[in-house]
DNA sequence: CTATTATTCAATAGATTTATTGAATATATT
DNA sequence: AATATATTCAATAAATCTATTGAATAATAG
């Protein structure tokens, strides 16, 4: 193989790994899929997409090695492929919201509609867990939660926020977290409670990046 | 806007950026650029682009905040936008490598057809510099040497090591590196003086990564 | 002022990507 | 066996991306 070819033949192969992640479905089931596996049912009742065309996705994203599947019954239940795949992912949101400006901005009005613009981030978490004083909160679906979670959080999700309201108490520090930064559920956990009364505010990211950072603490 | 409408408006973002980047041609172009810049024919002349398409190839690039341009006389020379960008594309190339087979494949192969499969990578390299028996051989075309080279490495570009074969000692042991780590200048050159007799391996990847983690370093 | 060089613009055809639709397949339930 | 459910397949039209071509612009040199 003369050097051009081999040129040609690796920008090619990353060209074909970028343009499977160079789609906003397709980057919503990855977020979706990084809280754990799910069934192409998962996938559609999650996001905007019908049947057929979230099993398109699907497949485009197994066809560059983001995903794998298992079947079991009926189901096939998609997974991420590895931690590395995850990371790397992350890496790429988090250029994207401190780098680009346009993203950069629509968040912080995003944050601030919610009054959670004062996010707390991993670091300043670390340093609060533990502490007695400090509720963490999943507002993720339950099954999320099972998959994994920070270890402490108590889960509620947050369709069952409001139901739930007894069984938090007012005078705790209450950190929420759902998804990761693009998340919403944790943007509406913060204006209820914080309407409530309640001292609450979010984790700028979500479990993901929480478990990406285990991993590579204890590596 | 509603939380649908901010997710929508974030994986659209995200994807633009992902799109901008999912063309081997202008993967190949940021490569170029991570060197220094370059006006638009610099950047034709190694690559297999004309003009007119390097130029718009460039645009989207440009517009999509990757590269920067500044016009002097009749020359607009092209760059990459900041260093935060760089390390972001030097992660996504990483785990491109480590992490699909295919292209692992690709890469051994070259490698072994140059007899460069033993190389030397950063972490090695640092303990090899200020070695007295170490010469540390850029390969790159000497305007990119001058735009910034690993410290302590000579210029020696590819083109004219057969003729400056005499400047370059036998008995030391030689490390070759180039543009990184889809750059063929190295494997070349390892090849040809291997041929020769010198005890030659190349640097993994090349000047940005090393200059990057340069960075990483002293911030 | 004219010619030359570097770059961009504009138009277009071909290729690729995507959403939609309806049918096909596979497994479980009755 | 018949039905229901979950998923995939196949075909297609619309949208988008890309390379090519030739013209337009801008700066310099003669």
């Amino acid at each position: 193989m003369k050097g051009r070819e081999f040129k040609d033949a690796m920008y090619d192969g990353l060209s074909k790994l970028l343009k499977a992640l160079s789609n906003p479905f397709r980057l919503e089931i990855i977020e979706m899929l990084s809280q754990g596996e799910k069934s192409v049912e998962g996938i559609v009742q999650t996001t905007n997409l019908n049947f057929a065309n979230a099993s398109q996705h699907l497949q485009v994203l197994k066809n560059n090695n983001i995903v794998k599947s298992r079947k079991e019954k009926q189901y096939v239940y998609y997974s991420l492929v590895n931690n590395e795949f995850l990371s790397l992912y992350q890496q790429i949101t988090k250029y994207a919201i401190h780098e680009i400006a346009e993203l950069e901005k629509i968040m912080n009005r995003q944050r601030e509609d919610n009054k959670a613009l004062n996010a707390v981030n991993l670091d300043e978490l670390e340093t609060m867990i533990g502490n007695e004083d400090v509720l963490l909160l999943d507002v993720r679906p339950a099954i999320e939660f099972e998959f994994g979670h920070i270890t402490g959080a108590i889960s509620v999700p947050m369709n069952e926020l409001m139901t739930q309201l007894k069984g938090i108490p007012l005078d705790k520090e209450i950190i929420a977290y759902c998804r990761g930064p693009f998340c919403v559920l944790a943007d509406e956990a913060v204006k209820l409670l914080n309407e409530k009364g309640y001292h609450v505010r979010r984790l700028d990211e979500g479990y993901p990046e929480w478990k990406v950072k285990q991993l590579e603490i204890n590596q």
